[in-house]
DNA sequence: TCGAATACTGACTATACGGTCATTTTATAA
DNA sequence: TTATAAAATGACCGTATAGTCAGTATTCGA
């Protein structure tokens, strides 16, 4: 709290006036950041109109914004100090975006477009794996462009979806 | 330090007998336990012959051990108190099985049973996926069996591996 | 200009907790 | 049995830090 007081060039105790505890402001920078991120995934999702471009907004956009936000990213995942109430907080802000992918799944999964899989694990796989990405990232263990690793995510994504084996290349004339 | 001593039913001063200091407690249990996982994951590795056995026999031991060890994977995930110094030992501990499903990955790429894909970043996506089922369990948003879990992984990442539609059904026969 | 209300301050308090060490207990050998 | 060593003890210390509040500064309406 010094610190904070400090570098916002206020007195300790005027920090009181405006929030109850540090618990509450540690909770409100990541709610603050989490809503951004929030909404800047579904906003990029929605501006896709095929799954195949969703599945790479999706990942693009997460891994884009873990580059501009990585001590951000990095609380989302260890949590900071003795405030550990990540890990359930973290899964209740990326239940939307995950939502909204998982019935753009559904339904091209009703369209015949791709093959009959339960469309909401497979929408949090997506998330899975694009978080170890990024993670793997802040690990400094990968060197590699967003976009490229959102592009080879999502191609193995879409494989794993398509119906027959060049249903990826048809997609990718589209 | 006092809690710790009370549950050994010794005084807090004899744990300094054998311990540096709390940290060194902490690591101490976690590097064991970690040794035990690493252990057990890369036997029941070696153990299956088929490439799509090995996935399975991966993500069906890390989930087996989740279920029987959550406390332990809740620290690992979450870090536990002051003491985050987790995520990269995490990953430390993890590349072994990794790396290991890795290069069967790469020989059955060589022998042109799957598709050409760069085996490392193949094999890190598989425990990327398996994690989160892990914790998506330890959330109590998952009721089904690890095994069951396990078998639509290994499928799900085999659709992705296979060269062909049907190559998941050969396996399946094998 | 002045009095009251509002905003701000930072020295201080309370508490939690890792680590220490003088003292006591137990084990060992002659 | 007893002297010595080894092991164990727990009251105590130092430090870090979230939170408080009596006192001070600023704003604002009359």
């Amino acid at each position: 709290m010094d610190e904070i007081a400090k570098e916002v060039g206020i007195a300790k105790g005027t920090i009181y006036l405006y929030f109850r505890s540090k618990k509450e402001i540690y909770k409100a920078v990541l709610d603050h950041d989490m809503e951004f991120l929030g909404k800047s995934t579904l906003e990029r999702i929605d501006a896709e109109s095929t799954l195949k471009g969703k599945i790479r907004a999706f990942t693009l956009v997460r891994l884009q914004n873990a580059e501009e936000k990585k001590e951000f990213f990095r609380i989302m995942d260890l949590g900071s100090g003795s405030y550990p109430l990540t890990r359930s907080q973290y899964y209740q802000w990326l239940r939307a975006p995950v939502l909204r992918l998982a019935s753009a799944i559904e339904d091209a999964s009703q369209q015949g477009e791709i093959r009959r899989l339960p469309s909401e694990k497979v929408a949090w796989i997506i998330a899975d794996m694009t978080r170890g990405v990024i993670q793997r990232r802040l690990l400094g263990q990968n060197d590699s462009e967003p976009a490229e690793d959102a592009e080879f995510l999502s191609n193995f994504i879409w494989t794993a979806l398509a119906i027959g084996p060049h249903s990826s290349k048809f997609s990718d004339l589209s």
